[in-house]
DNA sequence: GTGATTTTTTGATTTAAGTCAAAAATATTC
DNA sequence: GAATATTTTTGACTTAAATCAAAAAATCAC
């Protein structure tokens, strides 16, 4: 069940039915740790909606994993480069938890956006999207590796709680070691 | 008007009507070098599309302006979060040469949405601006100085040649004077 | 074209953060 | 729960890039 407690708000009539929709046409799915939901080189042809765990997503490059993100309960992701182009994936999508998931068709997805009322969900996943990076880059644009590291504490107390040492640190564009130096304080 | 050479192939018909309905809602305009298309705090309602000279989006941290993109002839920007959200703008828009540009206003934008044949814009609108920030994000995530600099060189050439040192730098998140020697080689 | 302003380059120095290597701490497996 | 594997921490050292300051070059305004 898709619940969307902090992206929209669920007692709003309208938004009610949107999420009666999305649940019509979702599927369950179950990863344990460590396990792909997306490879390198697939299409990717679904949305996910985590319910329970945690996900990952990153790329290789020189041989090193790169994280690009990570996500916790009540968020929704996705490759959205190949989502919406159709095209093989640059990235990895992990669970680095045994992670309780909701999955929506690419072929669902579009049907469902034929209708108007539907909008309102697809602008604000992209806008997430997109919000997130956004902010990422200016944080990686402007700040030190401890200002990396706050920002992102502050952001995401959470993912920060849980997550690897290394795939927080690769997500900051920072050395691990590094990371561990400005945690000791 | 608008022709977006580079975006969508404008000799396919479905497409030409797109051209075609985008320059029916279009205001030409005309920005003289140094000259604000967007200040901070304003709301952002317009998108413009560059027909020549050149344009850039920057933000202030601590005192300093931080470039966040650049554009050149055929190219779509706007200040995203701004326009989507309706917003005040975190960010200024700047014309750093002299720019003739085509306008398009928040509500024509957001009525032509209406349509479906119109979707196809909207999504590379987005896409691109997200393709972008994404290939940036990963550039700046793993390469050293000259390593974003030369990934930067290859994807615009025309912008490196024609912008100020600064304004590339602080995209690059490098100091000017690293700029200048590696360039020096 | 001349003087003023802005931008770029260069040099010297400092600093933040990377690398390499090994130990300590944690987690996993049988 | 002992053994193995993985992750995190620590130390010593190196390096890339920042900063500060000033000169050189380019651009702009009158």
């Amino acid at each position: 069940m898709i619940q969307l407690n902090n992206k929209i708000d669920s007692t709003e009539k309208q938004n009610y039915k949107i999420i009666e929709r999305l649940n019509g046409v979702a599927t369950n799915e179950n990863y344990s740790k460590n396990q792909h939901l997306l490879e390198h080189g697939q299409r990717c042809h679904k949305i996910w909606y985590l319910k329970s765990g945690m996900v990952r997503r990153y790329y290789i490059h020189e041989g090193k994993e790169i994280t690009l993100w990570l996500y916790t309960e009540d968020e929704i992701f996705t490759e959205f480069q190949s989502f919406s182009r159709h095209m093989p994936s640059r990235e990895y999508i992990q669970a680095c938890e045994d992670a309780e998931v909701v999955s929506i068709s690419r072929s669902d997805y579009l049907s469902l956006r034929q209708n108007p009322e539907m909008w309102l969900f697809c602008i604000l996943l992209i806008e997430n999207v997109f919000l997130d990076i956004d902010q990422h880059l200016r944080s990686l644009q402007t700040k030190d590796a401890k200002g990396k590291y706050e920002y992102l504490l502050d952001k995401t107390p959470e993912i920060i709680k849980r997550a690897k040492l290394g795939h927080i640190a690769s997500m900051l564009g920072i050395s691990q070691e590094t990371l561990s130096r400005i945690r000791r304080g």
